[in-house]
DNA sequence: GAGATTGTTTAGCCTATACTAATCCTATAA
DNA sequence: TTATAGGATTAGTATAGGCTAAACAATCTC
């Protein structure tokens, strides 16, 4: 049914479209708006793009529809996202890159390690489960740690909270969270949300309290502590990013 | 007079082309036949490309007479050579790669590092100052530590000599080699040089001897053992392969 | 239901980098 | 000095992956 040596050569043009295609939307399907904007690329040179991604099996697409992966399309998406996460990783744990530097790097890296590179590197590493913004990291067999963590600006006061992720897209940010401590593993109590102008005030371990307006507040997700009900280990997965 | 633009975006395909003409002549013409062999294209890909070689101003070309590295070519050549000779020493010694494994992967790797990358590894590995196959590790200032060794065909029966490279090009022989010990470093007296069938017969630091024929002795470069006759430390260096 | 708006596709074009086949040069050998 | 073999170049073509401008579709507003 598959071609096996068809799905062997994607170019990084390719694997760049599928990862965008996969964070955007998941499971479900990309307008070509929004690939484009997310790969700063013409909304013709995607149009383009989306034929030749269904021609190789990538994407389902029909036009004026968008495109949504195909599990083979779905595949190829975590092994770049393994790549991406794990060689994050390397760049900060290893090399002593900052935050804020590692994703440019990661982003063309990822294209041009082998998946023998990979698996050493993660062996190397001590099979991390997540990267350095707390995202969760695919493991070799395409499964995902599923991710229950919600928005800090979606919190309730009172709230006590965790930090799991942090959105890795706008550095500037990342360099504010990184300088205070603001990072995945950090325990946090919510003090208020002031729906008026979105700020969220909320207390760090040490006592030090920060008001943080909405855009920062949306970056930084987490998980409310609890004491943990389950009494068997469940551990769920999923293929598709949260 | 250099656009410093311009020598910022060097492809794959030109890094390619550039350090083959480095390692294939050094500071003379390399020509379209020898490049074309070398990286497997044909020799109109590389009349092609020499053309635009010489527009970008990284060698100097005159049709029918061969390409030579300008300044800035042989920069760039030195570049990606140490980004090459890292990289390597980073598989082999951190991942845990084979000796015939590094160099696929690195020819890859490459062209996907930044400087930032190379140098946080230079640190990361202890700035070493030869890679797995004894070659010389270029420099972050573009000089490159000059090579006196010969091949070990080349020996005189009774020398005492150290290994101080192998030939990289052909896996099967590194395998071979590296599954005997004879790896730089390595100290081998050489008993005889048959000149009929170029046969080589060593003897290791262990007393074990080995025959070696001409290809597999011709792939092992080697340094004479002397007492250091040197007064003042000298350490000369170049920009050209030896 | 008719525009207006906005997103999508098509048409036409461009560059980089390959290829083959045909032609042209150079150097060597007679 | 000239024929010739082999290397080099040219001519023509292909593919991947971009672009802009123009045409078209879907949706939103009145
Ligand atoms: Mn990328
Ligand atoms: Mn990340
Ligand atoms: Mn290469
Ligand atoms: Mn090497």
């Amino acid at each position: 049914m598959n071609d096996p040596i068809a799905s062997q050569h994607t170019s990084s043009s390719v694997e760049d479209y599928v990862k965008a295609i996969w964070e955007l939307a998941g499971a479900n399907a990309a307008s070509t708006k929004e690939i484009s904007k997310r790969l700063r690329l013409s909304g013709a040179s995607v149009t383009n793009m989306l034929g030749r991604l269904k021609e190789m099996g990538l994407v389902n697409y029909e036009r004026y529809h968008g495109a949504s992966l195909t599990e083979e399309g779905c595949a190829q998406a975590l092994r770049i996202v393994r790549r991406h996460r794990l060689i994050e990783s390397f760049l900060l744990e290893q090399l002593g890159y900052s935050w804020g530097e590692v994703h440019e790097e990661a982003e063309r890296l990822e294209h041009a390690v082998s998946d023998e590179f990979t698996e050493r590197l993660a062996e190397f590493l001590g099979h991390p489960a997540r990267d350095p913004h707390g995202d969760p990291i695919p493991r070799a067999d395409g499964t995902l740690e599923r991710d229950e963590s919600f928005r800090l600006d979606e919190a309730a006061a009172g709230q006590l909270v965790r930090i799991s992720r942090v959105n890795p897209e706008n550095p500037s940010m990342l360099n504010y969270l990184g300088k205070h401590g603001l990072v995945p593993g950090q325990t946090l109590t919510v003090n208020e949300i002031r729906t008026v102008d979105g700020v969220v005030t909320i207390e760090d371990e040490d006592g030090k309290s920060y008001s943080l307006g909405r855009p920062l507040a949306a970056s930084l997700f987490v998980q409310g502590v609890v004491e943990p009900t389950n009494t068997y280990p469940v551990e769920p997965t999923t293929t598709y990013p949260s």
